[in-house]
DNA sequence: TCGAGCTGTGAAAATCCTGTTAACGCAGGG
DNA sequence: CCCTGCGTTAACAGGATTTTCACAGCTCGA
């Protein structure tokens, strides 16, 4: 039923025997398998692309609460199974509370183990978009998901493929305000680290990048404190009459910065 | 971490003593527990908008696996838990392939359970979009959560982030009175000060905001020496008859500052 | 009726947030 | 090895928002 897609699984496991077992079958399933021997940087897992994570927390002591914190909180969309020997109910539901998707103990059964990680890459998948290829046509833009690019009038803008990302997450939810984290934990794959200003700096690349193929719409409004939202203007019509002496109080800058505010005319 | 929203669970099993212990917990949870001791026609599941379904598939005898791949199949959004007695290997791995998200094994400690019908509604409402983008109407706001802000037939309140929330939360609450403790702590995520007066201010903000788009309402009520409590009144008819003298005493202001102090009237 | 204790207000002061720039580090191509 | 494009960070300035204060108006029990 559930096309049984490639999954990416990393293992940290120092049972060579399982882990031989578990390999051998994943190859046989065709499943992209990474494995490891120690506690791996949540950093290197994000660069994995991983579906999902089986580990046993034992062979790394003390640390293991602390590193399935936060690995789990980095990676939300990681699907977590810890496989280790005996536990009590209370260390279970630690884990668990904690973030992990699911909790086997061994021995296991390598079969079992591959089940369940099937079923938490399947929820996890679950309710995801498909690869919706289908343009996308808003304002006088034309978001093309198949070629990772926007354009107006056949004109590309050049985006880079975050900046495409972004465009395409705030158009898809047209209309509705976006926090930073949630556009950082989707386009980026993971947890928003605190102070991080990349969000804002690839919103102004993006409003620039309208504004140079697309003059007299607004596109990417902010919402002070929260975030941004997608809803296409047109502003031409806004021509404020000044005849010969144009306001010296208000630059061109700060003009174009007070369209971009619509926050409070939300 | 996680705000532990509250979770809509079913629960189809005839093992009494496991499922009144969990239905115990359940509520202290703040959970909505459903109880069935068979079958449950997938319709009606779909009715009860459930989060998760735990389940004992052996008192459906050989339908179970049948009804399993049903249920699986017909609510794909559906978090599927089976808590079961001995079973091989095989079963288990039948169970999971064919949609279960985990599979127990009895004996089970309830809290184990819990642990694992969280995990599993974590998972599966995480990818998904906010459901909490329902809207909530009252007097004659329009309270949107998914804009991060009010309307007035149409016309924003231009809340700020904090103001928004502390609507939210009031309105939510819609006729209870909320001390100034419980509010701040809600809204502001930590402890308030002894002597703080942000609640008093933001809701003197909020009261500004609202009669601007909205006069003739009042929503919000204080309660002397408690808080405050959000309850649309239409204030429209109370015209008091004032044919040629108008009564120095009370001022327009003063008038209107009267109508928020309406505890006396609750 | 009076006074201590609360709440409503308005404004100044302190913080926080976003727009913008520019420097840095990395990786692929020439 | 140098160049170029891209993504990440740090830093600053201008505003917007939140807190803090001081005071005036209200409540309620003594």
């Amino acid at each position: 039923m559930n096309a049984p897609q490639s999954i990416r699984l990393a293992v940290i496991d120092t049972d060579s025997g399982f882990v031989t077992v578990l390999a051998k079958r994943a190859e046989t399933a065709g499943w992209q398998l990474r494995q490891a021997a120690g506690a791996v940087p949540p950093e290197e897992l994000v660069a994995m692309k991983l579906n999902a994570l089986l580990i046993d927390p034992a062979l790394l002591g003390e640390e293991g609460w602390a590193y399935l914190e936060r690995v789990c909180g980095m990676l939300p969309d990681l699907g977590v199974i810890v496989c280790t020997g005996r536990s009590t109910v209370a260390q279970r539901v630690r884990g668990l509370r904690l973030g992990v998707d699911d909790w086997i103990t061994k021995p296991c059964h390598p079969e079992e183990a591959m089940a369940r990680v099937e079923a938490v890459s399947r929820r996890r998948r679950r309710g995801r978009h498909e690869p919706e290829a289908a343009p996308l046509l808003t304002g006088e833009l034309q978001i093309r998901p198949d070629q990772f690019q926007a354009f107006v009038g056949g004109d590309s803008l050049d985006l880079t493929r975050r900046e495409f990302e972004l465009l395409h997450l705030l158009a898809d939810a047209k209309g509705q305000v976006l926090e930073r984290e949630t556009i950082y934990q989707r386009v980026w794959g993971y947890a928003m680290a605190h102070g991080d200003r990349s969000v804002d700096v690839f919103i102004r690349k993006l409003r620039q990048k309208l504004e140079k193929r697309s003059p007299n719409w607004s596109y990417i409004h902010t919402h002070f404190g929260v975030g941004y939202r997608f809803e296409p203007e047109s502003v031409g019509e806004v021509v404020i009459e000044v005849p010969d002496a144009p306001d010296p109080s208000m630059s061109a800058e700060a003009e174009s910065r007070a369209v971009h505010n619509s926050f409070t005319a939300g």
